[in-house]
Formats: structure tokens, sequence, C-alpha cells
DNA sequence: AGGATTTGTGCGTGCCGGTCACAGGGCGGG
DNA sequence: CCCGCCCTGTGACCGGCACGCACAAATCCT
């Protein structure tokens, strides 16, 4: 397999610029190898393509119609892989987008307009649905999701943390008492779900002793939607991520329990894709966006319980 | 460096035939060399164009758009390469050649519209000049000479032999009388050159002996047909080639005299070209079809004054 | 389930294409 | 007018790249 485009960019240069050795000073070669280039052409061609001389060279009738299409077919290779080159470097195409409905509703739905707008050749595909099930084979190519996958041929990167924190409607607590202490919830409705059991299992600090503490009551749910809804309606008590109930919070419909006993109780938010040699630019701008724009949320972690930051629905366009 | 075209095209074979396998069987070549060459493809451009499972491979975006570009451009060089292959092979354009006028006359001229007509693409330019200024530099791609060049940077192929003759008009010989040796020259007008000098010596044998006479007479000219034409009006003897006088023979106009003391008085009619690496088919054709119509005159150099071989008219198109 | 086929990788190696050095030849300048 | 610079071409040498080989992992088919 002889490198025909290499002795033809070789031979439109020395024809362009009227010399071998001016070609070869151009592509910093020697001359020999340009001479050894026309020279190996024109063998495969079986025809001679340059008159010589040892002071110039001129083209032969034959290669003045192969210089034209060879010049034709070098600029397009050229422009071809410039095209590519710079497509690379701008965001384009298709981006399918996955995640769970809260983190979409609270996180995603609010910023992506800017995302558009910031690039306009990308096309966003967002698919919801529940955490469990999908692997990012969902034909997604990030998924935004909650613990990084242990799937080790995938790659994430943390967007921002989250705490969960022990809620409930100050209805309920005036019905019920609030509680002082973890082992006092076994007193109350506690909100479940039913299908990702571990997360019935809260976990505590108390006395220095860590501990995770089964809990129960007499409804269950399989989404934390659900439960929250519940637990504003004053049905009893959730554990539920502080981005789902950041405007319960502030408005009074929710109150925070137990706070001083799960200090920890924090997770990641994880963008998760397939690492690739190649990453296209979509991808990767997708994950930046979503840290430049969601990462300060993780100073919200640590227990601020009388200030309040922004809440992630200032993100929401008018 | 790199082998952008060759990456292309197995590129492409990969994409058209389906798989690696197949790309590298009919290229026959191994998987791993596609795999590498498109991986080696994929790194410059920095763009994956394949997606790859264990069992198939899937154009991206990036690489469809890539593929149709790509598509085009191998098929332009493929059909570049093999256009000029074919034309190498069908004679064509401008062929530019050069004799003398007596040869030109004789020999080419007869036979020029056949090779017009079967090589109708090549473009034929005949220039007509005294032998002795013109190298084959006067831009002509075949000189038809007599005798090799001796610059060695040329190549020389016979065409025929030709001879010299000694003639006189049979006016002439009646009012002069017939010379029965050479020394009886010395009291007859021969018909000198004045500018190729040499002519003048002819070479004779006798009793065994070479020799070389000196001959003179009341008139010089430039050129053979010159004296051609005032030897046919009777004004005295010249030496000229065979093929310049067949139809003065044959009708009797000119004499032969001293057949039998110059036997070898022969000369060769070359083709005269420059000899290049890949010569134009223009200029191999038409050395050949010189050999091919003419190279039977070669028949003609052993004495057979009765018999009458077919004169180079025949060779006239009706 | 297991064989077969496919893609990808690591290693070794052969060869292509480069540099280097030199020859030959024109054109220009001293 | 001749010397010298620069041009192209060739031969020897050699280094890096690309291929083949063997193996691994994965998936489809029987």
């Amino acid at each position: 397999m002889a490198d025909k485009s290499g002795e033809m960019e070789l031979f439109v240069r020395a024809v362009a610029l009227g010399s071998f050795s001016s070609a070869a000073r151009a592509l910093t070669i020697t001359p020999s190898a340009v001479s050894k280039a026309v020279g190996r052409l024109e063998d495969r061609l079986g025809v001679q393509l340059l008159d010589r001389s040892t002071r110039s060279i001129r083209l032969t009738a034959e290669g003045q119609v192969y210089y034209l299409d060879c010049l034709r077919i070098v600029n397009e290779i050229d422009e071809l892989e410039r095209t590519l080159l710079a497509r690379r470097n701008v965001p384009h195409g298709r981006l399918r987008v996955n995640s769970s409905v809260p983190i979409a509703r609270r996180h995603l739905l609010p910023i992506l307009p800017e995302f558009l707008a910031r690039y306009p050749e990308i096309e966003l595909d967002l698919s919801t649905s529940d955490e469990v099930l999908d692997l990012i084979e969902s034909s997604a190519d990030v998924a935004v999701r909650i613990s990084p996958l242990q799937n080790s041929s995938l790659r994430a990167r943390k967007i921002f943390d989250f705490r969960r924190i022990v809620v409930a409607a100050p209805d309920y607590l005036a019905r019920h008492g609030m509680p002082a202490r973890p082992a006092d919830l076994s007193a109350h409705n506690c909100l479940a779900f039913n299908l990702k059991m571990s997360l019935n299992e809260w976990p505590f600090i108390e006395d220095g002793r860590s501990f995770t503490l089964p809990v129960q009551g007499n409804f269950r749910a399989d989404k934390g939607d659900t439960l929250h809804e519940l637990a504003v309606a004053g049905l009893g008590i959730a554990r539920l991520a502080n981005f789902m109930i950041d405007d319960d919070l502030r408005d009074g419909r929710l109150v925070p329990l137990l706070e001083d006993f799960h200090p920890n109780d924090t997770m990641g938010v994880y963008a998760v894709f397939f690492p690739q040699k190649h990453m296209p630019a979509r991808i990767r701008c997708f994950v930046d966006f979503l840290i430049e724009k969601l990462g300060r949320y993780t100073l919200r972690v640590p227990q601020e319980p009388a200030r309040r930051p922004a809440s992630p629905v200032a993100h929401r366009v008018a």
C-alpha cells in the first residue's frame, strides 16, 4: 500500500513551488525525499510527470492534467480533515441525557435552556427514568446518577453532593410530637420505599456511634416524589434529598428533624458516560456545563440551617 | 507524513463491507492491520469514526459524514489513476517529428496517413530541416536521421539501411561516355555538396582495396535534391541515396554507374529520441510504426539491379 | 453451552522511505 | 571567462512505522 496521498502532496508542492528543493524546504525534508517520492509516483503510474533539467522542472503533458486533478484531490483531503478537525471542537449533534425525574426537575430543567443557547448545534434528548433499572445502555450518552456506578467500564464525574434530610410537615409534628433522638422514630409513621429497600435504612450517629435504623410506617411508594408529597401533606416522616425540598424548607412546609444525628448523610450526583479515546465535544461540554452550573451546589451540604443560599429554583428561567 | 489515502481506503472498505475482517480479506491483509489503520485515522483526526462492538462496527455521526467525503475522494483517486494508466497505453498527444526533406518526402509522407488513422488521438507535428544543424534539441520527440548520433544521451533505433549510388542521366552518359572505373570520374563533371564536404569523398573498392575519391565539378549545392534534379537534367554525375532515385532508375531517367566498385556504400536511417524511464506511447508507437512499414526496405540494399521490389511510392494512399 | 468469529493489543520484525554524501550539470556573478 | 552556488539524481545506510502473529475478550450462532 503505497502512500498515494503523500506522494501526490509532494508532487503538488513541487509543481506549485517550481522546484523539488523549495518543496523540500517548505516541508522540512530533503530534496532527495521529494525526488524519490515523485519518482515513485511516476513509476507507479508508469508515466513521466515532470521533465527535469538539472536546474528546473517542467510539467509534461500528462503531468499537467494529472496536476490539476491532483491539486483538487489534495485540497479536498485537506479541507475534509480541517472540517472534521474544526467540527471536533464545536459541540454538535444529538446528545442523549438520562436522569432521574427529581434531578431533572430540580437541576437539569432550570439550566438546560442556557446550555442549548450556548451550544446551538447540539440537539438534546432528555429521558427520565428510575435509577434502578437503567444502565447507560439505555442508549444515552450521559446519565446523571446518584453514586458512581460500579460498572468499571464507565466513567463518572461528580457534579455536586447532596444530603438526605429527615423531614416532616409542621402539621404532622404538631400532632405527633418532635422526635428527640433516632430511636424515637419507631413511634412515628415513617414513609418508606417499596423498591429500593436500602433507602429504608436511615443512617444516624449518636454518641459518636454510627448505625442504621430500619424505619417503617403504613405507606410505601416507589418514588421519592410520592413520599415527598405525602410528607408535605402531613402523613408522616420522610428522608428526602435536600434538593427536593429546598422550597418546602424555606417556606416552612417541611421542617428538618434530628439534624444533629446525621451530619454526614451525603451522597454525590455524578455524570456517568462511556469513556472513549476521542470524547465527542458535546459530551465533554455537557458535563463541564453541569459542573459549572451545579457544582456550587456542593456548598450547601455543610449544615447551615439558618442561612439560606440561592435555591436551585433561582436557576429557572423566567 | 502519514499515509492518509491508505487509511482512508481501508476505512472505506471496512465500512462498505461491514467489518474489519471482510475488508482485510478483500485486501489480503490481517484484520489487525485494518483495525490499526482505522485507529490511526481516528487518532489523527481526533474523532471516533466507528463504534466497534466485538461483533460489528457502526458508523458514528461524524463517521457518516466523513465516510461520504472519504468515499468520494478515494474514488476520485482511483479514477484518476486508472485514467492515467489507461491513457498511458493509448498513444495520444502532440508528437513532434523531425527529418530531412528527402526522407520525409520519400518515406514518411507516404505512410503518415495510415499512422494518423491508426492512432486518432495523436497529433503530429512534422518539421523538416537539414541534417547538419538540427539536434533533437529542436524541440522534437523523434528525429529521423542518418547515422546514430554520437550524443550518448540519445537513443537510436535503426529503421532501414540505404545505399548511395553513383548515377547519371542516359543523356549525359551518351554525351560524355560511361566511366569504367572510379579513376575515370576525374574526367567527368561530378555534382558536389558545398556544405557537407565529406559527401564529396566517394568511397570505392577496386582490386580489393578501399579508398575514397575526392570528386569535383562545376556545380555545388547544399541539398541532395538539387543535385538530384540536375543529374536528371543531364548536368553530371551524382552520388545519391537510392531512395531518392528509385523512380528515376526504374523509369530510366538515371542509370547507375560503377556499381561493382561500391557494393557496401550503405548507411542506416535511424529514429533518434530521448530515452526516458517512462517512454510516452506515442513515441514508442511511432518508432515501431516506422520499422513496421519501412523496415522491409532494408531488403533492397543487396544489389538486385534486375528485380524491382515494391517502390516506396506504393505506400502512398490513393 | 460451546465453538466460531470478530475486534483489539503487545511484541517482534521486515521493509519502506528518509537522511547523508556525492556526482553531474547549468546559470549567474565576479 | 571561469569559478562557484544551487539544482537534481543516485547509492548506501538506517531508523521508525506498519504489518503479521498470537492471544484475549466478547458476542453471535448452532
